[in-house]
DNA sequence: ACTTTTTGTAAATTATACTTGACATTTTAT
DNA sequence: ATAAAATGTCAAGTATAATTTACAAAAAGT
């Protein structure tokens, strides 16, 4: 499913997918990827995106498995 | 780094890291690895992880990586 | 209208999470 | 002391996260 509070949280930061993908050194289909769902990254590139958006785990990825 | 607080969450449920892999259907080896660190579960292990042990992603996973 | 930026998506390759099986060591219990 | 359970760790294999290149469609800007 559709993470929206990433989509949202990245939108608040008035980052593109791929300016947020470059923070996050990951390519822009991995973060485009994310946000559509129906995809499992690893933990700490979860981190690293929560990090970028100042935001926490729970906060961007919590209660959507 | 080894994570702790993972450790520690397992043992207030009295579960054995066996125990813990068969509520999260992976192999005792992948949460052994977890506990010990330097290791990158996905997103989805990880909220397995903490609904077998009633704890979120914040208090398992966050701030450490 | 046109141009530029952003997003959606796909195929082929690479990196790595996770498995299986096995054995040694440590811990817990009898 | 002995046995059983739990943990640590390794090596080889499989599944999949993430990359690269590429192109089309949508959104935003002028």
């Amino acid at each position: 499913m559709k993470n929206l509070r990433l989509k949202s949280a990245r939108a608040a930061k008035d980052l593109s997918q791929e300016e947020l993908a470059k923070l996050c050194n990951v390519s822009r289909q991995t973060i485009n990827a994310i946000e559509k769902g129906d995809y499992n990254p690893t933990i700490n590139l979860c981190i690293a995106i929560c990090k970028a958006l100042d935001r926490t785990l729970d906060e961007l990825f919590w209660d959507e498995g």
